[in-house]
This record gives C-alpha cells, sequence and structure tokens, in this order.
DNA sequence: AGCACGCCGACT
DNA sequence: GTCGGCGTGCTC
C-alpha cells in the first residue's frame, strides 16, 4: 500500500511526454500524463495514446517533461503498458543516430527496431485464460460485458471491443482484467521449433579412478551383457568425446534394457542434449573442436590487433574456419559477462552452422531472424531485456536488440549486401551500424569476410581498422579446379547444346556418374528473360513499370519481377500480328527445363526467390540437396550464400557476362565476390571440387582473377578505378529518388530541385536522371545524386538537404512528390 | 499509416 | 438531385 505523506500533494505536477510513434512522421508528439499513472512513466515504456480521430497506437516515450506544450492542448495517454522499460537508453541514442546518420523519422526507426509483437495496435487479440475460477461479481459493468463476449469467442481484438463496448479508450478496461489474469494478450507463445534431443553416455567420473573401474569389472561379470556394454563404452570413448547412446547400443549389441540397468545403477550417466537434424556425423567436431595452428595464429594476431583497434577485418578465404575463431572471440570476450552479437547475412541463418553454434553455447545462445514470427521476436527481445541470452546470432534487424552491456560484435561475411536495408527507410547498413553501435559501447568488433568489401579492405589498408589474413583451408581442403569456357568458341565449334558447353556437360555427366552432386548458378529467375517478336521487335512491357515482362512456364504467363503484375502470355504479336515469337535471355526455371531434356534421370531441384516463396520451401529444398534426394541444384544467388554441402563437386556458372555487365561501380567487386564464393562451394575434404564458369567475355579481368584467387589484384584494381572516378571510398554517396505518376510534374520537379541543390552545393551535385528502370508501380522515377569527396563535412550536407527538402515539399506546383533518400547506397 | 474533408462524375 | 471516386492535409 502507497503511504500518502505531503509532497504527494504538494508537488504533484502534470507530466508531459514526448513520444515517438511507430509511423514514419517528421515530428514527435506530445502527450499529458493522468495524476494516477505519473509514477508509472519512465522513459522506454511504452504507452498506449490515441493519435488523430480513433486510432490507437503504442507509442514510445522519449522524454518526460512538466512543461506544457503552448500553442495546444495535449491529450491524456491512454494507459502504461510496461513495468520495466522495453527500450533503454543506449538504445534511443543508437535509434538518434539513426535517424541522422540515415536522414530518416525516428518513427522509421522505431517500426523497423521493435518487433511487430511490442507494438499491439487495434488489431490486437486478447484471449481468455480458461484455466482458473474466479469470483467475477465484483466486475464492473462493462468488464462484465467483455468476459461474456470473450466467454462466447475466446478472443477478440481490440478494435472488436471497442465496437462491442461502444467506446474507444479500452485499454484500461482491458489491462484491469489483465492484471486480475483473466485474460491475456496473444504474445507469450511457446516456441514452435523443437530440438531434436539425443541421449548422450557418459561413465560416472567415480570409475575414472582404476580401483574403481576394477571393482566395476568383478561385480559385472554376472551381467555379460553390461559388461558389453562398459567395454564398448572404454573402446569408443576413446575414439569420440560424445557417445550416443544409440552408437553405443549399436557397437555392444546391447538392448535398451542393459543401458537402462546401468543408467540405473548409477554407472553410466544419460544426457539429454539437443542436436542437429542435418549431419550430425559434425556435431562433434563443433563441441570439441581445437584451433589448427593458423586458425590459433590467426586468433592471436585478432587479439592483438583489438588491444589497438576498435575494429579489425578477418580476411579469411572460405573454408579457412573463420566460424572457430569467432567462438573463442565470444567466449572470451564474454568471459566476464556481458554480451556478444554475432551479424550473419539472412540466408545463413537457415543453415547447419547456426545449429551448431547454437548447441555449442545452448542457452546462452538466441536466434533472431526475419523468418521468426512476431512473438517469438518479442521473445527473444525480452530475454535479451533480462538477461538470459548472452550471445544472440542474428541477421541485420538484430542490431536493435535491447543491449545494455555488449562486448563483442562479429559481423560475418561483411560484404554481403544484404545487411543493406533497401527499401522501407532506414535505409540503413548494419554493419556500418554495428561499427557505431561497437563504439557506443565501448566494445569491438570483427568484420570478417573471405572477400572483404573494398570499402573495409580500403579503411584496413589505411589504419584505421585492424587486418588480419587467414590462409589455407581448414583440414587440408583444397581450392577447387576452375575451367573457364568461352562462349562464343563453343559457339562457333557447335558445341553449344542449349545453354551449355561441351565441357560442361561432360562435367556434369562425370558427377552424375560419380553420385556426387552439382549446383548451377544463373543469376537470372524466370524462364526467358523476354519475349521478343522477330518480325518486328515488339517486347510486352509491364503496365506499371518500365520493365520487360519475364515469361515464367509454370504459371505460363508473363510477370514484372517490379510490382507483381501479370498476364496472360502472347501468341501473337499485338503490334504487327507476326507468329514469330522467340524468347531471349533465360533464367533459372528455363535452365532447369533444358538441363532436364539432356539429362533426363537426374534429379533437379530449383532454388530461388520463385521456389522458395512458400514458408518452409527454402529448407526443405536445402535439406533435400543435403540429404542427396536431388543431384543437381540450379540457382540464383542464392544458392551462392551461406550453404555448405558435404557432397558437391561441381560448380556450373552458366553465364558470368550477366553479373559483369551490370551497372554499377560495384558490379567488378560483387562478381569477384559471388564468383569467389560460388567456387567455394565445390569439393569439402576429401575431394577437390571443380568450377566451370561460361563466360562471352572469358578474358575478363575478374574471371581470371577468380580462378587466381587473387583477391589483393582484384582490390588493387578497383581501388584505382574508384579513385579515379571518385566512387567510394573516395567519395561519400547520397541518392535521392524522385517519384510521381505525372512524368511532366516530375520532370519538373526533379530538375528544379537539383537546381536548388546545386545552387548550394555545387558541382557534387549530378542528375537529374533516369535510373534504368525509370517507372515502378505507375510512378515515374528520376534520380539525383550527391557525390561529395572525403573532406566535405557530410552532416552539413545532411542538414541542407534536410531543410531544402522542407522547402520542396512546401511548394505547391510539386505536390505530391515523394522524395527519399538513401545515405550510402549499396 | 489512416482517416476526414473536399471537390467532380454516373446513378437510385 | 445524390453517392462516392480518391487527392491532400493533419494527427499532440
Amino acid at each position: 500500500m502507497h503511504n500518502f505523506n505531503d509532497s504527494d500533494f504538494v508537488e504533484r505536477e502534470t507530466l508531459f511526454i514526448e513520444v515517438i510513434l511507430p509511423l514514419s512522421l517528421a515530428k514527435n508528439y506530445i502527450y499529458r500524463i493522468p495524476f494516477d499513472l505519473n509514477d508509472q512513466i519512465a522513459v522506454g515504456k511504452r504507452v498506449i495514446v490515441q493519435f488523430g480521430k480513433n486510432k490507437i497506437y503504442t507509442a514510445l516515450i522519449k522524454s518526460i517533461s512538466t512543461k506544457a506544450p503552448e500553442l495546444y492542448e495535449a491529450k491524456y495517454i491512454i494507459d502504461v503498458v510496461d513495468q520495466v522499460p522495453v527500450v533503454n537508453g543506449m538504445q534511443l541514442e543508437f535509434w538518434n543516430w539513426m535517424t541522422e546518420y540515415y536522414i530518416c523519422n525516428e518513427g522509421d526507426v522505431m517500426s523497423a527496431a521493435l518487433p511487430a509483437g511490442l507494438k499491439l495496435t487495434s488489431e490486437t487479440i486478447i484471449i481468455l485464460r480458461e484455466d482458473d475460477q474466479q469470483d467475477l461479481s465484483d466486475l464492473g459493468e462493462k468488464e462484465m460485458v467483455l468476459m461474456d463476449a470473450l466467454a462466447q469467442k475466446k478472443r477478440l481484438s481490440i478494435d472488436d471491443i471497442a465496437k462491442l463496448l461502444g467506446q474507444k479508450t479500452v485499454f484500461p478496461i482491458i489491462k484491469l482484467l489483465i492484471n486480475r489474469e483473466l485474460v491475456y494478450i496473444a504474445e507469450e507463445v511457446v516456441e514452435k521449433y523443437k530440438p531434436l534431443l539425443k541421449s548422450f553416455i557418459s561413465l560416472n567420473p567415480f570409475y575414472n579412478e582404476q580401483d574403481n573401474l576394477k571393482e566395476l569389472f568383478s561385480v559385472l561379470e554376472r551381467a555379460p551383457k553390461q559388461m558389453d556394454a562398459l567395454l564398448a563404452y572404454l573402446t569408443l570413448s576413446k575414439q569420440t568425446a560424445q557417445l550416443s547412446k544409440q552408437e553405443l547400443m549399436e557397437y555392444s549389441n546391447c538392448g535398451p534394457a542393459a543401458i537402462k540397468a546401468m543408467i540405473d545403477k548409477e554407472i553410466f550417466v544419460q544426457k539429454k542434449r539437443p542436436v542437429s537434424r542435418l549431419n550430425d556425423q559434425n556435431d562433434e567436431d563443433i563441441l570439441n573442436f581445437k584451433l589448427s595452428e593458423t586458425q590459433e595464429n590467426a586468433l592471436q594476431q585478432v587479439k592483438k590487433e583489438l588491444e589497438q583497434k576498435e575494429v579489425v577485418l578477418l580476411h579469411g578465404v572460405t573454408a579457412a574456419g573463420k566460424t572457430q575463431i569467432y567462438i573463442r572471440l565470444i567466449e572470451e570476450a564474454l568471459a566476464n559477462g556481458g554480451q556478444a552479437l554475432f551479424l550473419l547475412p539472412e540466408i545463413a541463418l537457415t543453415t547447419q552452422i547456426v545449429e551448431r553454434i547454437k548447441q555449442y553455447f545452448g542457452d546462452a545462445i538466441g536466434v533472431y531472424h526475419s523468418k521468426f514470427n512476431d512473438f517469438e521476436r518479442v521473445e527473444i527481445w525480452n530475454k535479451v531485456l533480462n538477461g538470459t541470452y548472452k550471445i544472440i546470432l542474428g541477421a541485420r534487424s538484430a542490431i536493435f536488440l535491447p543491449f545494455n552491456d555488449l562486448k563483442f560484435i562479429i559481423v560475418d561475411e561483411e560484404h554481403e549486401s544484404s545487411y543493406k536495408q533497401q527499401d522501407p527507410a532506414p535505409r540503413y547498413q548494419a554493419r556500418d551500424a554495428a561499427v557505431y553501435l561497437a563504439h557506443q559501447h565501448k566494445s569491438k568488433i570483427v568484420l570478417g569476410s573471405a572477400t572483404p568489401s573494398i570499402e573495409s579492405y580500403y579503411n584496413a589498408q589505411n589504419g584505421k581498422y585492424g587486418l588480419v589474413s587467414l590462409t589455407g583451408r581448414f583440414g587440408g581442403v583444397q581450392l577447387p579446379l576452375h575451367e573457364v569456357v568461352s562462349i562464343s568458341e563453343q559457339t562457333k565449334k557447335k558445341k553449344m547444346i542449349s545453354y551449355f558447353s561441351s565441357v560442361l556437360i561432360d562435367d556434369i555427366a562425370t558427377s552424375l556418374e560419380q553420385k556426387e552432386q552439382v549446383i548451377l548458378f544463373q543469376n537470372r529467375r524466370g524462364y526467358a528473360t523476354i519475349m521478343i517478336c522477330a518480325t518486328c521487335g515488339y517486347t510486352p512491357k509491364c503496365v506499371n513499370c518500365d520493365v520487360s515482362l519475364t515469361y515464367h512456364k509454370s504459371s505460363g504467363k508473363l510477370h514484372c519481377h517490379y510490382c507483381g503484375y501479370h498476364e496472360n502470355s502472347l501468341k501473337i504479336c499485338p503490334a504487327c500480328g507476326s507468329v514469330h515469337i522467340e524468347q531471349k535471355g533465360f533464367g533459372t526455371e528455363r535452365v532447369e527445363e533444358e538441363l532436364s531434356l539432356i539429362f533426363p534421370e537426374a534429379r533437379i531441384a530449383r532454388l530461388d526467390v520463385d521456389s522458395t516463396r512458400t514458408k518452409n520451401s527454402l529448407q526443405k529444398i536445402i535439406a533435400d540437396f543435403q540429404e542427396k534426394k536431388t543431384d543437381i541444384l540450379i540457382g540464383t544467388q542464392m544458392v551462392a550464400k551461406g550453404l555448405d554441402f558435404d557432397h558437391v563437386t561441381l560448380i556450373g556458372v552458366i553465364n558470368a557476362d550477366t553479373l559483369l555487365n551490370f551497372p554499377d561501380f560495384r558490379a567488378f567487386e560483387r562478381s569477384f565476390q559471388l564468383l569467389t564464393q560460388v567456387s567455394g562451394r565445390a569439393g569439402r575434404r576429401e575431394k577437390q571440387g571443380k568450377v566451370c564458369i561460361q563466360a562471352y567475355d572469358d578474358d575478363h579481368r575478374i574471371i581470371k582473377q577468380v580462378v587466381e584467387n587473387d583477391y589483393i589484384g582484384m582490390y588493387n584494381d578497383e581501388i584505382e578505378e574508384r579513385r579515379q572516378f571518385n566512387y567510394p571510398p573516395f567519395s561519400r554517396l547520397i541518392f535521392i529518388t524522385l517519384k510521381h505518376k505525372d512524368a511532366n510534374v516530375l520532370n519538373a520537379a526533379s530538375h528544379h530541385f537539383a537546381h536548388v541543390l546545386r545552387s548550394r552545393l555545387g558541382p557534387r551535385v549530378l542528375g537529374p536522371e533516369q535510373p534504368l528502370v525509370s517507372r515502378v508501380r505507375s510512378y515515374y522515377i528520376r534520380q539525383i545524386i550527391i557525390k561529395s569527396d572525403r573532406h566535405t563535412a557530410i552532416p552539413k550536407v545532411k542538414a541542407l538537404l534536410k531543410t531544402e527538402i522542407t522547402t520542396f515539399n512546401a511548394e505547391k506546383t510539386f505536390k505530391g512528390v515523394i522524395i527519399q533518400l538513401d545515405v550510402d547506397p549499396y
């Protein structure tokens, strides 16, 4: 009970809070606190507020003040959601940095940072607890109405309840029922993923004493089966540190009864541990690994560099065993408590590596990525908040988790473009944000990659980052053998069958004969890229976007990859009536079909966004391939990333030119990274793999550098080009995208805006230009680029940009023009 | 983001 | 004569 004293009455002030709403709004809003909620208010707690006519949102308290706003009456908040803050001060500081750096709204950052489950909206579901029988006679009328309704329907949304009660502010009523434990919010849901448990047997340490063991032998003389089991155990335990019950039973020929008897007699100790469903022959490796000499050296070097630098770049070739080094680093960093964050690209999180690391760290580790549902993500959030999880393994959004004592960050595959959020603002680069986060927490950060981004390597060369190189593949795995095939030459010699050179076909045939697996890489999905009329050159285009439609055989329709528009395929050219319609270019779907004609016996699967649209299809395709249920896997980029297969000996790149010809200053860097990564999938432990790269431009320097595994050569060439043309890391880029439905308005607006910017920033402003795809979802698009050199004060440019956008938005002529900013586009 | 207010076309 | 289309402006 609360003890009232004078100050409670005299000094009880009216409090006002500034809140962040999870919406893309230019500013924050002020709400007023009713007296009875005064002592529940704290920065970082969520509050329920009404915003606008009758919309209810969960907002976050950013600051508290006693000053009333002068120009308007602040609305009262409806309620306080949390007992303890869900967002800490460090995070708010981090959000603030992100808002400034990427020039976006705080609401954008909040939307990205908080899992949806923490943002309860009008659709949030309230569920009746059925377990206990309470006396409800003291409930108010409204509460009773709600309880009756719930007794009938079991679950109602906040919206439903508002309608039912005929009032907007229903949260206080709901909260009362929650406190009485009569209802709950559909939030705390049990973990869906059930780990596979396996029993492991070890000998009671008591028998490690020779004398005790001797005695045991004599005791067991009358139990031959148990004696067998003991002998089997003693033999097997020398070979493996983790002996499963199953193995012991098989080796000793004992049934479960004998083992159980020994467990009951406390001779054996049984432990159940979760194991990976995939590939469990390697489980022991991860649990009891020892670093090789090279790994140990690299580890020591990283540690030494970290003494002086905040950031260290670990450049280690594929399969060099970086993961084990990471594990050691995390272990050592957390020896005195604290938290660690391990960032991986999204796709890598669905693979075996995660399972293995999870096993290693057990309950202390949480995995966080977008495939988890809202409830699971809230659970992880809370477990970071309350310190249950010490280590988080996550995709880019994991940087937003409520860390309070971050000691160490790892960004694996740091060059991966999936660390950059593209579409909804904040368009942040999680790797760069992680560097800031580390700085903020005064923790250390290691960026790892087999093919570091030019930017990071430049920073390392410059001494800004520490650099450690790890060469030599782990466990003596050899680099794959490369074969570069000239498509033009093969075509001349009539050796191309469809998209496949005779060389590639022979290779595939050999692999299939030897019961080995093949991955084919084609960086374009769909069946044929475009359809073109052979008579007049007509090509069907999307009605909403400025792109040609792609024919997808599975649907029999022409699809737009930008907006999802689709229409029926054509047999007659609508422009000239000709029936000679040809297909030009090709995608994964077409490759799959052509290949099945050449190898009708082979089991072929396809891995791309189209084939993995449904929930578990990705896992299924990967698992099938892992378990050798498929022979050939055809895929886009996806096959290159983070997937480790043990039986793949051949990788085929159908056409390397599509990568190299991409109109972007990073195209060569990306091609090198992708091709190197693809190559890395070939060949494992015992066998050297083979990589067959088909290209028209087979002489291209990037292909040579991939073949020679010459990262440094590639870096030197690239950095020289970047220097010459003043691209990052020698300059900083900000992309300004303008969109409007009317091409003329957009044209005028973009020229005007570019002119205004140029008058302030001079030749740093480029454009406006028409992007490659100049119309998407019926919006026309123009792009202005700000390219400033290293010495320009970027914060000033950003501030200027912000004011100019405000001025521009106020201009009546350009009403409805959408402006999007992308700082450090990637 | 939503939702209301507001000004121009085809209907009971 | 009205119902309703979605363009634009505001929400503490």
